[in-house]
DNA sequence: TATTGTTATACTCTATAACTATA
DNA sequence: TATAGTTATAGAGTATAACAATA
């Protein structure tokens, strides 16, 4: 008969578990953070690439961010209707609409800024400056890696 | 007038933001390591915690796994209709029911075990042995701290 | 043929609120 | 009253597949 025991398992030595519930705790920060009616984490991510580059297009967008064009479109949809960008149609390519930041964009991005980084701080305040760009570091490798096979 | 321009700003240098895109690859690493009809990530950390501690009741999971008891239920459904798990009565406490592993759902969760190890291992196969564990460490203490709240 | 933006649709995971049966 | 389990519902966030317009 079968010895029907596991071997001694935690799921807390898993670095992918370990990710999942630190994600989960830094996307609830996040929210609060920015609190009501202020971007969400996505809206921010989007927002901070069409203020840094201006006239960028939706599907490098979506390739920078790792998310789909499709998925993209609502997220938009959502920073014109606050009137944070604008779509513009872009002379020679008619099938692109070049996104770019409106002054109320930018500033509400500059202002929503200062509140990611005090929530960064908050939320990772546990670790050390130095461990904090290990985290960083660390994190970074992994992505880079992947995201070069792609 | 006043200047519309914004502060130099990375998303990359975001502790957050690279959170967010790592643990997307890892979750998708992870479905494709345990393969079609495999275990999903959720369904293989209940089960590992039912593995680990026969009897134990879903309130107790779910404040273990960081998700409410009425998430559970289709998890702890799921399982059970496969077969891994069984809900048992409990004497002297009516309103509980305690889990308990199968033998079928242990021989999956070992099978899974050597899955998910392969899984990290490949996952994060960019980083050293000490990066790794270093990795694990610093997100250990993030949760700690933040659980420990609670 | 390939690409941009779009729509429709579905799936995963989580949350809140309210219920029931117990305690 | 408080707790265990449950149900119903909604909200993020993602994906796939197909389409129209354009290149």
């Amino acid at each position: 008969m079968a010895k029907q025991k596991s071997e001694g398992f935690e799921l807390d030595s898993l670095i992918g578990y370990n990710l999942k519930r630190v994600y989960m705790i830094a996307q609830l920060d996040f929210r609060e953070a920015l609190g009501e009616g202020g971007l969400g984490a996505r809206d921010f991510s989007v927002l901070s690439v069409v203020v840094e580059k201006p006239n960028i297009n939706q599907s490098v967008v979506a390739r920078m961010l790792g998310i789909k064009r499709s998925g993209l479109v609502a997220i938009v949809d959502q920073l014109a209707g606050q009137g944070f960008l604008e779509r513009v149609p872009v002379p020679g390519d008619r099938r692109v609409q070049a996104l770019k930041p409106t002054p109320e964009g930018i500033a509400v991005f500059n202002k929503s800024c200062a509140a990611v980084k005090k929530h960064e701080e908050e939320t990772f305040a546990v670790l050390t400056e130095d461990d904090q760009e290990t985290l960083l570091a660390l994190l970074a490798k992994v992505r880079v890696q992947r995201e070069k096979e792609i």
